[in-house]
DNA sequence: CTGAAAGCGCTAACAA
DNA sequence: TTGTTAGCGCTTTCAG
């Protein structure tokens, strides 16, 4: 493939090559005129700038780097959308990465993102890991790097997050209000910081309904369908079900409900559900799965500004954005009629 | 940030800068000796070749673009692994672009990455539609691309297709031999290739085994779950029910169950319905999903290799590769007991 | 307002 | 086996 360049306008125009890049760059004095030419014959000569070239003398590659745990989820996916409705706009190039919820392939990641010159990082960890020294160091490099909800509550950085405690509270309070007394929390790996903020919130909730301890139980399930139905149908052989389950995210709780019906257990009437993260499959489902809907595409936007604003100065401040997610109640978890 | 270049270590070794660039690529001539003082000292001194100057003088960039029509959804996430899968190994950086269903955008799409400098392309394209000249046209000028999925059967260039004609025969065929006589297909939108085949594959089936034109019904609804409720709530109200549905996709199934257990209709007893690139949720559904699996990482490894192929040989020629995918058969097909 | 020239960091002839 | 040199296409300082 063979492109045009500024020389070939140059000569084309009998004028210097400083010109015509003066002429794409509206920050040089040059005339009016002459650049209107310029613009001109480019355009018929089919030119665009080589951004490669630009990159290396500008020493800025407009590239940004978006590393992501997983995304055979619409969670990320989402969040990746956000990233780039900010991002693209204004002119960046977003290089996506995921890490199959390894921390080594993460660093990896990471590691290769900085060597392809990145001006910047989001960074979705997969969890708490030992990775984390590693990027603060980075960052006190002068790399930019933004960080998005599965985050160390120490970490000192500009981290985007959700209220998990709260939606941890909300919901685990909508379960103790519609009558299920005793709930069973199917949690999720507590490495991950998300995790651990919506057990505070679940353990709230019995605390200020002055429940006591006997009547929850947190059970630290993987994230997967099969781990899910492998607990309840263990529960089942025990006789040791709850009244209600909080499920990690919207497979596991399907995989409980599906694992309940085969025993010929009632969702919501003998046990009530509730998922994390709702997918678009929850209201398809019967019953219709309450779920927690968490504002993926704004997290992700609100990442992508935070980081534009790091690029921009280099002293800017550190911050922690909090947004807040959704209840959507629904069959699963409704004893009373809606 | 800061970078260490080969002059500097030229410098510290009293030696020229091509030999520094010799010892990172192997295909030139040098001592043993000096290449491995000068990885040892590059090493120390934290080196890393700066890949935009690289690509800036070899006028290869290593990036590959690939263009999807949304990844909301298994099917496209699935693909992008698999292309990872090949193209990272051989040192390629995918830049990922969505079209987000739309023809324009995934023009621009193209366009941008073009101008970006990609060394190739794989696109899967959201429908069949006027942009087909244009990427052909980049395909003349010799920039390499691959299709994937979602192209018009008349489209000369390599290209990753799935079988759909077979497994819409296939399915169609289970659903008759499991007594369903009257079936409607919520085909999708015909503008799209892979649906048309499925469309021929539905109706194969039916001269096959002699059933009249009555029989059945194509009814071309969109991918959204929305559209599919509507429809069978249309029908029911018309009082125009088949004994099955075979819809494109497993969103569209299950929002079909879902509306026709409201109205107290039972799947698989009175109605089938089968879906079609399987999700996770199949199995986790009630009645479980019967769908049909594509082969959806190797569809990427594949257009992965076909593209390094390309790359590797500009009189390379175009193949066209058919992969075979899978007809899981679960419950809300099957009348008899599996 | 415009041109000349240096340089971004690297590769790849060509000499030596 | 190594050094010299001329670029890759663009930006940016310095003269004019």
């Amino acid at each position: 493939m063979q492109y045009v360049t500024i020389i070939d306008i140059a000569k084309k125009l009998n004028i210097s090559k400083s010109s015509v890049s003066r002429a794409f760059n509206n920050k040089y004095d040059i005339k009016k005129e002459t650049r209107e030419l310029i613009l001109k014959t480019a355009k018929e000569m089919g030119y665009f700038p080589n951004p490669i070239a630009k990159k290396l003398c500008q020493k800025k590659t407009f590239n940004i780097g978006v590393i992501i745990p997983e995304f055979i989820n619409d969670f990320h996916a989402e969040i990746i959308i956000g990233i780039q409705r900010i991002l693209n706009p204004k002119g960046y190039q977003v290089l996506l990465m995921q890490s199959d919820n390894n921390p080594d392939v993460e660093l990896n990641n990471v590691k290769t993102l900085i060597q392809n010159m990145v001006d910047g990082l989001i960074i979705a960890p997969c969890s708490d890991n030992g990775n984390m020294e590693y990027y603060l160091k980075e960052l006190q490099k002068g790399c930019p790097i933004v960080f998005v909800n599965r985050i160390p509550e120490s970490l000192n950085a500009t981290k985007i997050i959700c209220d998990d405690e709260k939606l941890g509270f909300f919901a685990t309070e909508h379960l103790i209000r519609e009558g299920y007394a005793k709930i069973y929390m199917l949690s999720g790996p507590t490495n991950i910081s998300v995790i651990r903020n919506r057990i505070k919130g679940f353990k709230q909730a019995f605390r200020k309904h002055k429940i006591p301890k006997e009547q929850y139980q947190i059970i630290e399930t993987g994230l997967l369908a099969h781990e899910a139905v492998e607990v309840v149908e263990d529960l089942i052989y025990k006789q040791d079900l709850p009244d209600a389950f909080f499920c990690s995210n919207d497979l596991v709780a399907m995989a409980a409900i599906k694992t309940l019906k085969k025993h010929n257990i009632k969702v919501p009437q003998d046990i009530g559900v509730i998922g994390f993260s709702e997918t678009q499959m929850a209201r398809l489902y019967d019953p219709q799965l309450s779920s927690v809907r968490q504002p993926t595409y704004e997290m992700g936007e609100k990442a992508a500004e935070q980081l534009i604003r790091h690029l921009e100065d280099d002293k800017a401040e550190y911050k922690t954005i909090v947004l807040n997610g959704l209840l959507n109640i629904r069959e699963s978890s409704t004893r009373t009629i809606i």
